[in-house]
DNA sequence: TCAAGCTAAATGTTTAGACATTTAAATATG
DNA sequence: CATATTTAAATGTCTAAACATTTAGCTTGA
């Protein structure tokens, strides 16, 4: 890319291009210009009127292109000030931001267990009423504590509705869905979560290794089929110190 | 929510609500028409000179009312048929959020302000990387201290991105991303949750009413555009014992 | 000196009108 | 009947002009 003046990418446009609409080939014009090297220390951009006189178009086209690259980010305005290049974005890596969780699962970095008891208990009020049960009925719970590197990151407890009927057997080692896909056929379609902070139980920090009271993420998680049938309920107990659990989210739309 | 007519909602402006633009105005009462029985079918809106007929605004007054909501993804414009409001798009996605005003909103909660500064702070390293800004570039903060009842519940810390052109004057009673669409007309799209658990700060503790070492339910929040452009980045802190964040999520859908 | 007020320069808003382009449907034509 | 062609209606593009608002810097007065 050799590098034109200022001057020459503002020269007037040529009657070629017919097609591309006028605002269009300003943008371009203008989206060279915003790259040379003078603009990149805050300096102020050429006003819209200079602009569209040098260009040869009116304001109101030359203000059309540089709206554009506003809104892409590329300029900013500012009323009675004038218009200026936005600071390049720094670096391309858009990836440094990652979960410790995420990292792991795409650095598949083993998650190891430490302990796990699988049998039946009677259902509490809230597992009856998340998975639609009533209450004390016998039902499968999963409870383990897994972690990473040796060292202990989550206590968890599943309840897996009978319907799945799931024996108890089953190797609990695959991912949870795997496993009651193959032995159900039933798919895991949606959940609610619950997040809230608690401070550790005497208990609970025995088992992961640390000090009563310590900050513990909380998790409820209700899983269910498409059609709303509940298939499991958890509470997944995360040593914060140690873990960071991440989302990645849309917004729900908008309409009606 | 009473259902107006669109001769109602298409009756001349007013003089009052002088210093917002009228091209705003105009989208406000766009934005209401689009939302009537009779458009959600597909039928034609309004042609552009019509509207701006019966408003009493000029075509490009008009046109930029519909350019912005077309832009916002709410209507779709088809040179020589006319102007639809867009079907929502199936949105494959992982999971819906909203913002914390209206989620309590929809619960007939309203949520009482008790505090609610904000001004410009330079960017820590963490909020730089989060908006893809220079560290101790000035940021628009707000800080809040929000809850129910006379009791606080959360304190949060947003960090909106200079690109929305904010100038801390708005009126931030009403929810955050409503602000920032008729603002900006950016629209949030796209979120990224981290949740960890954290122990009171003294500071903390104060503004919050409960005692040092409680547990706090700690989220940052990175919010960007469906483009990827980061809009906002906050720190959002629960008071773990009066509130329970819930998240409705679905699986990733396979196809597409 | 300092603050209030003025001023110039920039962006922001709004209008009116002309013409171009695209589309779907009506109409002519073979 | 099927295929061009025309046409009307909508959005798309562009201009010129006027006025409003915002801001930084200058000027002035206490």
């Amino acid at each position: 890319m050799q590098t034109k003046t200022l001057d020459e990418i503002l020269s007037t446009l040529t009657q070629n291009d017919q097609g591309v609409p006028l605002y269009r080939r300003v943008e371009e014009r203008l989206k060279s210009a915003a790259s040379l090297e003078q603009f990149q220390n805050g300096a102020l951009f050429p006003d819209e009127l200079t602009l569209a006189n040098r260009l040869g178009v009116s304001r109101g086209t030359a203000r059309a292109a540089l709206s554009r690259l506003v809104q892409q980010g590329l300029l900013e305005r500012k009323a009675g000030v004038g218009t200026r290049v936005a600071r390049p974005k720094p670096r391309s890596g858009i990836s440094a931001w990652r979960s410790f969780s995420r990292e792991m699962a795409e650095k598949g970095i083993p998650v190891e267990t430490y302990s796990s008891e699988c049998r039946a208990h009677p259902a509490t009020a809230v597992v009856a009423q998340a998975l639609q049960l009533e209450p004390r009925t016998p039902v499968l719970r999963l409870d383990r504590v897994r972690g990473w590197g040796g060292v202990p990151v989550l206590f968890s407890s599943s309840w897996l509705h009978p319907r799945l009927q799931l024996t108890g057997a089953e190797d609990y080692s695959k991912p949870l869905y795997d496993v009651i896909e193959s032995a159900s056929g039933i798919v895991a379609e949606k959940a609610r979560e619950d997040f809230t902070a608690v401070a550790a139980s005497a208990v609970l920090a025995k088992r992961l290794g640390v000090k009563p009271g310590s900050p513990i993420l909380l998790r409820c998680h209700a899983v269910c089929e498409a059609n709303g049938r509940p298939i499991e309920y958890a509470e997944v107990n995360y040593v914060s110190s140690r873990f960071t659990l991440t989302l990645d989210l849309r917004r729900e739309s908008l309409g009606a």
